[in-house]
DNA sequence: AGTGTGAATACTGTATACAGTTTTATGATT
DNA sequence: AATCATAAAACTGTATACAGTATTCACACT
């Protein structure tokens, strides 16, 4: 009979795509490649050292999670949100986190609070650094509390949602006015998963989210214009 | 200069991928294909007398849906969801839709709601007919309402949610009892738009959709087991 | 110099080919 | 007859090849 469903210990038999997907998400949400930016599947086959095929399939990936776009017959671009596009997607993502946020203290553990206190730590005493890095980290608490909610579902839906803002750079650190400082929020977030707030998990999640999106110029000068040789520090590996 | 972005009227220049993965999700969500059923690439392959690739894309594009899923080097089949997964996907729907409903009344046109009252009376005036077009109806009407709530981020959001409950027949259209039989819920949720409700939108959404979700033997005996001819009656075209 | 036209180039979408793994079928052993 | 081992077949993941379209470049024309 053997095992019919793969056991969860099994050396997890991944394929070339799973990786491409994961270094071109990172790759922009770092915002190495920029909104309006081409993908060219032939150049990103040579910089990884695998054929089209899989360049392809993990892009097609990416654009079904919004974060590139794909024009037949012209090729991938890093998808471009308009301020609108980013104030939908961001009152989205407050019912969303707001449920999450709901369901987190029925399945919190001692672990689970370890972990998000040392997060909070660490963005509260973050004072030096890249913005980059602190993305990282912001984004890397609110995954943890997706996770936390026990709705693989919620969590997954947020996957595809809130790594859209950040490939925008719609959220700012460089005010590191203490009040105003996004990574100062997420303690509050926290006494709420908690229990020790006064706040509801709607009421913190919207004071901790409802933000206008004014976007500088956060596009290549590229975008959708045709096609030109396009800046090359925008590689790696 | 041309056209820097493709004109919204212009023919769509569609793949082979985009039509396939129209048609295998509708056979999905039509229950032709059935959960836990495998899905050969060859084989649709031949069936839509195309190659591998396309088809390829295809599934993995409604893998990204969720409606089918991976073994990696097995194949690809049609998602199995437990009743708990059902419930989860439930319980978020139930949030979106009334997040959705909440929006719809800003949007709402003329058109609009001829649109919805005429499919509300097609609904009501549902007497004969298979389970599958009742679904169709009811996955319809929902659809619109996505639509009219102006916001694409939340529309593509629970296109990729509910058709997975559909796919598991996770909605009864059998109890034609008046009281009970959901297409007669939908008037309601159109009262809640025209405003003509002393219900809010979460209420009505509330009431509408939970529901518990317990499964009968719904699913293929070939879920996940070891390879066999699978019945061949669940070819198209 | 700027603009328009056509050839050359580059790229995507799709088909075919190949390698390695998984599944199925076959046959030996008890 | 049932179980295990081995060989054959089938399938996925990936690479390569090809066709048609889009873009770029070069050159003539004004």
């Amino acid at each position: 009979m053997s095992d019919l469903i793969t056991p969860a210990s099994a050396p997890p038999p991944s394929t070339l795509k799973v990786h491409l997907v994961a270094a071109l998400r990172d790759a922009i949400i770092a915002r190495r490649y920029k909104p309006g930016d081409r993908l060219n599947e032939s150049q990103l086959a040579r910089q990884y050292g695998v054929s089209r095929i899989p360049v392809r399939e993990a892009l097609q990936q990416l654009q079904e999670q919004g974060l590139v776009m794909n024009h037949p017959r012209r090729g991938m671009f890093v998808n471009i949100l308009s301020d609108d596009d980013c104030q939908k997607i961001n009152s989205l993502r407050i019912v969303l986190e707001a449920e999450a946020l709901k369901l987190c203290h029925a399945h919190l553990t001692a672990e689970a609070e370890k972990k998000l206190l040392a997060l909070v730590e660490q963005m509260e005493n973050w004072h030096t650094g890249s913005e980059i890095d602190a993305a990282a980290l912001d984004l890397e608490f609110h995954r943890a509390l997706w996770n936390l909610s026990g709705n693989s579902y919620l969590e997954k839906t947020l996957n595809a949602l809130v790594p859209m803002l950040f490939a925008h750079q719609a959220l700012e650190y460089t005010s590191h006015n203490e009040k105003l400082w996004p990574l100062n929020h997420h303690r509050k977030l926290l006494d709420v998963v908690l229990g020790k707030s006064n706040q509801t998990p709607e009421e913190a999640m919207v004071s901790h989210l409802r933000v206008r999106y004014t976007n500088p110029e956060r596009y290549s000068s590229l975008a959708y214009a045709p096609l030109k040789k396009q800046s090359t520090d925008s590689q790696e590996h």
